[in-house]
DNA sequence: TTATATTATGTAAGCGCTTACATTAGAATA
DNA sequence: TATTCTAATGTAAGCGCTTACATAATATAA
């Protein structure tokens, strides 16, 4: 039945690939230098296992030839991608970029490369976005906030892949978090108001769908407000979109009720900057008039007239510290599950006793 | 001589990697579906070749293996990582950030995951950043600016590896550009100050060491301003890093002598607003009393008080299209080799004709 | 001197995929 | 019915490295 026809060209196995272009290999090196590739490859990965005059012969190969070492390669054959992941919201918000940078920074020093997706606050989008993450090979993953999909965990306890929430905070979990609480944190603001005389208080936030941050922050604020036995009507409770013109469409709108509150709390110095512009843009003097606090302490929240005053938040530090605790998960190294980053209430020129308590 | 005792098991590789864990492989895949592995190859790369009934037998079967691909064996067997990268001098500051975000999304949309690596303004660690990312196994890069080492020309052309360059623009280099002409475009600011009626002018920009697009914009000024036959005083130009308080501080300097000028003109919108918030804060009308530009025109740009006269770049645009770009030049597809993205002046309410003119 | 470490190198078996080519079974055509 | 084509699947050879193990050369200890 079988023929068995096959007269062409016997055995030879004549792969072209889409373009002639080879590029250096290892054993083009190990050739070129007539040593072994495993000499070249612990040239490459622990030069002290190899004695000096060789590894300067092998280090003048592989400079001449321009060798570069194939990532994928190396990855398939040593289990190891070196290689870590972070998902983001969005990459368009400073804080972010700037826990990123460190991060990376870091992981640098470390020897690891970073691989950063965001998700545009969609938490499917999430989950897929860390399953791209772990096709490409990371070996560990930060993550932002606490509220995920539960799909995400079952994936990421399936392949054993060390992780980290930032950006929020709870010691009683059993899951690594490198942050602070949000709730807490949005608490010292209102108090601190509070203390200042306030009564009268409006709210201008993020989103908070898939965002526990914001939410936390509303709730921080709602619950300090409340407990001290004052009101905060539903209406003084504007959620809007992480922009400056955002801030100031929410301030407008405020703005117009007949019933002014006397300090506006903002779920970020973004949303701050846009409420103090509205104020500016209406004559309303801040702080003589009202009230504003922002959250983040970006940089420009220190240098804008007047000052904003904010709660600073250590971004650098997480994406630092994150790096240290994958990083040490991966190498199963002891590590601290929980770290309480610090926040601190800036006091600046946005903030002052209300009106009526100074006439 | 050799003894060859080796009295322990013979023949068995017992290589055991760190952990006993062993995640679920395609031929895992294959064997719990009763097929061949390429079968299991076909349905993940190419589903339309494997008949409906097996592609869905197989679906199922990585679907409860929880089966995730292996991107290092994928891209080592298949000589593709799907994978770009992009140096940006910073990832703290918006612009570079806003064109990333649409540079991945872009990216995502084709099937392409984006590295991103940043060099801290140092060409060195540019070139080495590129070296890590073509490790990685990058299929095209994007690059910041028209300037950069000539080891890294060698080496990109060496890898054939698809690149371009953003935020600059030069019809008449052989390299593929997606920008502007930084030069022109801060012509277009000094030009529009000029027919305002001023003639006495003072710069802030940002440090022009290995920044080409800091440069450039600063000669155009210059250039625009002399080919007047106006004169600009060398300590009217400030070089100053890319910070608000950087610009408060320019500023501050700047007001201090004897002879001001009747507009500052920026490198960038950062610098603009602490150069505002300087006039703000020493009491001092703009656009009455001085004139201020800005450079990007960011978001928030547009919602301060007054609303900064800026030059829009769009950065979004431009990572878009750097993605379009390079997986066409992947795929060896016709491309334009340069494409120059329309900036526009924005003119808002931080300038005006000076005081002399006026009274 | 001989036994035993120690150090430097080589050998070759994979890592988990993709894919050229072979094979098979039907369908379409002659 | 015999032939040719097509579609679906399988077989198995690598992709470019790392690394366990073998080997060889030399140093050290007994």
């Amino acid at each position: 039945m079988s023929k068995k026809i096959t007269p062409k060209a016997p055995e030879k196995d004549k792969r072209k690939r889409k373009s002639s272009f080879r590029s250096v290999s290892l054993s083009d090196v190990a050739k070129y230098a007539n040593v072994s590739t495993a000499t070249v490859s612990r040239v490459l990965n622990s030069p002290e296992k190899v004695s000096e005059v060789r590894r300067k012969h092998i280090q003048a190969a592989i400079y001449e030839l321009g060798y570069i070492p194939d990532g994928a390669a190396r990855a398939l054959a040593s289990r190891r991608t070196k290689t870590i992941g972070v998902v983001v919201p969005t990459l368009d918000n400073a804080i972010f970029a700037i826990c990123i940078q460190a991060l990376q920074r870091r992981l640098k020093q470390l020897g690891y490369t970073l691989i950063v997706a965001s998700h545009e606050y969609d938490l499917d989008e999430e989950l897929h976005e860390v399953q791209t993450l772990l096709r490409q090979g990371i070996e560990g993953v930060m993550l932002v906030g606490a509220l995920h999909l539960p799909e995400l965990h079952q994936l990421l306890a399936g392949q054993q892949t060390p992780f980290v929430y930032c950006w929020a905070y709870d010691p009683y979990s059993p899951k690594p978090y490198i942050g602070f609480d949000n709730k807490k944190a949005a608490k010292k603001i209102a108090q601190y108001l509070i203390d200042l005389g306030h009564r009268e208080f409006a709210i201008i936030v993020g989103h908070t769908d898939n965002n526990d941050r914001a939410s936390d922050r509303l709730q921080g604020t709602i619950d300090t407000i409340e407990s001290c036995g004052l009101k905060l009507s539903e209406k003084n409770i504007f959620k809007r979109a992480y922009s400056v013109k955002q801030g100031r469409e929410a301030m407008k709108i405020l703005l117009q009720n007949t019933l002014r509150p006397t300090a506006v709390i903002c779920g970020n110095d973004v949303l701050a900057m846009g409420a103090l512009a509205q104020c500016q843009a209406e004559g309303i003097k801040v702080p003589d008039d009202i009230s504003i606090t922002g959250f983040d302490d970006l940089d420009m929240s220190a240098q804008i007239i007047p000052a904003l005053t904010t709660l600073h938040v250590p971004s650098a530090e997480m994406g630092k510290r994150a790096a240290d605790h994958l990083i040490a998960q991966i190498n199963h190294e002891a590590t601290l599950l929980h770290t309480e980053i610090d926040v601190e209430l800036m006091i600046r020129d946005t903030t002052a006793p209300p009106k009526s308590l100074i006439s």
